[in-house]
DNA sequence: ATGACTGCAAAGAATTTGCAGCAGA
DNA sequence: TCTGCTGCAAATTCTTTGCAGTCAT
């Protein structure tokens, strides 16, 4: 259990000012012993049920969620809903993927191989892997 | 070279009729050696430029977008942009994730090994691996 | 006091849907 | 002819933005 105090000071260390929504939001999301995902649908529906005081916009958890990833407490998660991406590949293959110039490039099956394979959660199987490296140029600072 | 007879071929096995539409998508979309990615955009851009007849709008690039996916002639890619979904581990690790139920599980790092990586292409480097491993129930019929 | 933050509502971007008219079988 | 398909426009969904008022320092 983080302490209050705590959650300040990541706050202030960020350079984000300790406002009774940003406070409420990071307790939410850090006061957890478990990872956890999420969108801000469904912070929005948490934080904000019926009968909770101290309602908090959605504009300002958008606004929060990415000051709090622009300061590393979050990261983002690649997942296919929504701006769909499509493949003439049908094949099973994966990626190079290069944000900054918005390209994907394919790798070959053969070129990867796993040495060790995690045991999937019980009752599920595993059904496909995808492989992402995201790479940058070179000379890329940072 | 694909003859327009394998594209009307194509189409008629996946039980789509082959309109004139259609055959233009696939044609632009599976007559060439590399494999393509693309979104509804891009295909709008490439097909509607402003001097070229047989406009295809923008709900028919959709349709047949998916109609082709369903049919398994094109695969969507997982990506980041679009409808975002965060991690509060920001550590580097990998996912499970299940489609059905939208459930997200995390991997821990050392769970995973590879035994062979792929070569960048030049002049880039990997920052990140991002593993993304499908799953389903096991008594699943599909 | 002053600059940053919040929250509303409006704008935007991406995708889907309803439906009348059209076209492939 | 008869469904399925197309295309328009409207509707939805998710996210961002502008700006006036509020709050932390």
């Amino acid at each position: 259990m983080i302490k209050q105090k705590d959650i300040v000071d990541k706050l202030r260390t960020s350079g984000l000012r300790p406002t009774k929504q940003r406070i409420k939001l990071a307790d939410y999301l850090f006061n957890r012993d478990k990872t956890f995902h999420f969108n801000a649908d469904k912070i929005d529906k948490a934080i904000n049920k019926k009968n909770s005081e101290d309602k908090i916009s959605l504009a300002t958890i958008y606004n929060t969620i990415h000051a709090f990833k622009k300061a590393g407490h979050l990261k983002e998660i690649l997942l296919k809903e929504g701006k769909n991406y499509f493949d003439t590949n049908t094949k099973s293959h994966h990626h190079f993927y290069d944000e900054k110039n918005n390209e994907l490039i394919d790798i070959e099956m053969n070129k990867i191989e796993f040495k060790k394979y995690p045991t999937p959660p019980k009752g599920k199987s595993i059904k496909d892997v995808n492989v992402i490296f995201n790479v940058d140029n070179d000379n890329q600072n940072q």
